[in-house]
DNA sequence: AGAAACCCCGGGAAATCTGCCCGAGCGTTC
DNA sequence: GAACGCTCGGGCAGATTTCCCGGGGTTTCT
């Protein structure tokens, strides 16, 4: 197999919802020598079936899909091929999204604010088997790296998860006080708490955080 | 003016924050006779200073950009040239962003999962004066405006707009004084004038809100 | 049983933020 | 030119948040 990559340049498939944008990459890839794409998908289930028909050395994957999740697709590929490289190349710099990924199966990171010649140096990477994550994306990461999501919403008492709720539903203080039979005060200091466990800065971001772990929906 | 236009082709500037992304657009654009690329830039600023010095004859620009809210960009652009042609090429799908963008002086507004050749048949559209928007979005459009929320999104400023999407974003009041470069304190009091204009009594409440109208995706 | 480690609940004080006032500058519109 | 709306920020009183504290309850380990 690896015989016949060397022949021919490093396989690459291109995963991402937009058309103009894919144009984009494949002119840049294909401007450097030792690199060839052999396929382009719109959404998840076409990347499964070419993945599966052309399996492609390293694969190029938008993360912000319609329909599937990107990260599902990771996942999924990887479910299908342990051995699949996969490298996200999204406009996402946020440190959740790149945790996300990797834990999924991916293989290197790349932002598309980077410099084009890092996304082609990035499939080399990837393709010998290294790992990469673009700078601008790894200091952040490093950052926010202390605290999983997963692990802080666990590390809430009962009480604490009761109120985190409410309050991600919009309810006022006030109201959470009188439904629990509790001082506004009280409300207040746990208000606090949960923000310092959740490690979120703002209400907003709370929001948010509830909503991605699915603690509420949107009315 | 346009026998100049005439003999070289119809003059676009790209406005967008990727590298790669603008790169594709270009290879696209330039594929077709009649249009000539003769700017390209990354952000707000780059956007005024080639606009003043080249007079594009169209502005093709990504809403989401760093710094400057893409909004903004539209608004101050035609402040300077009243007669800017600015089509809106971006990925956000939602209605209260065309809005917004119309409203800001937009002339056409073509989303990035449109066929390829829209984007140039817009831009052809643009420059002749007449108004475009890409069909997977005008029906959205159509179906929100009943809604009173939309309703209530646009009684917001551009400005207001802009900020109200940073905070759903989940930045914070510094950072988005520092970004935009105002003062913290008028952020804040935006941020006060925000949650008045749009009835919520509460950050949660401002983010579900944004997250409704898809103003912001879930990060 | 005793100790340790959790929760739950709230008070007090300092820090911060909000909401609402104001005015200045600027561009539009009539 | 006058009226208007948007942008931008200072000021200020009052609400809120944050941090630190203590007392009580329960569970668990030694």
């Amino acid at each position: 197999m690896s015989s016949l990559e060397l022949a021919t340049g490093i396989a690459v498939m291109l995963v991402d919802d937009h058309a103009v944008v894919r144009e984009g990459y494949r002119r840049l890839i294909e401007k450097h020598g030792g690199l060839r794409v052999v396929a382009e998908a719109a959404d998840g289930m076409a990347a499964y079936r070419d993945y599966k028909a052309l399996n492609p050395d390293v694969v190029v994957l938008d993360l912000s899909m319609p329909g599937k999740g990107g990260i599902e697709v990771i996942r999924h590929l990887r479910a299908w091929d342990p051995a699949a490289r996969i490298l996200v190349f999204t406009m996402h710099r946020n440190a959740a999204y790149v945790m996300q990924a990797f834990q999924a199966g991916a293989r290197g990171y790349v932002t598309k604010s980077s410099p084009p010649a890092l996304l082609v140096e990035a499939i080399r990477e990837v393709f010998a088997g290294r790992r990469i994550i673009s700078p601008d994306v790894s200091q952040e990461l490093a950052l926010t790296r202390i605290d999983d999501e997963a692990d802080s919403l666990e590390s809430l008492s009962a009480r604490e998860f009761d109120i985190f709720r409410m309050i991600a539903e919009a309810r006022s203080t006030a109201e959470i006080a009188a439904t629990l039979n509790l001082s506004a005060k009280t409300v207040s200091n746990y208000h606090s708490m949960i923000k310092a466990k959740l490690g979120v800065g703002s209400d907003v971001e709370l929001a948010h955080l509830a909503l991605r772990m699915k603690v509420v929906d949107l009315a």
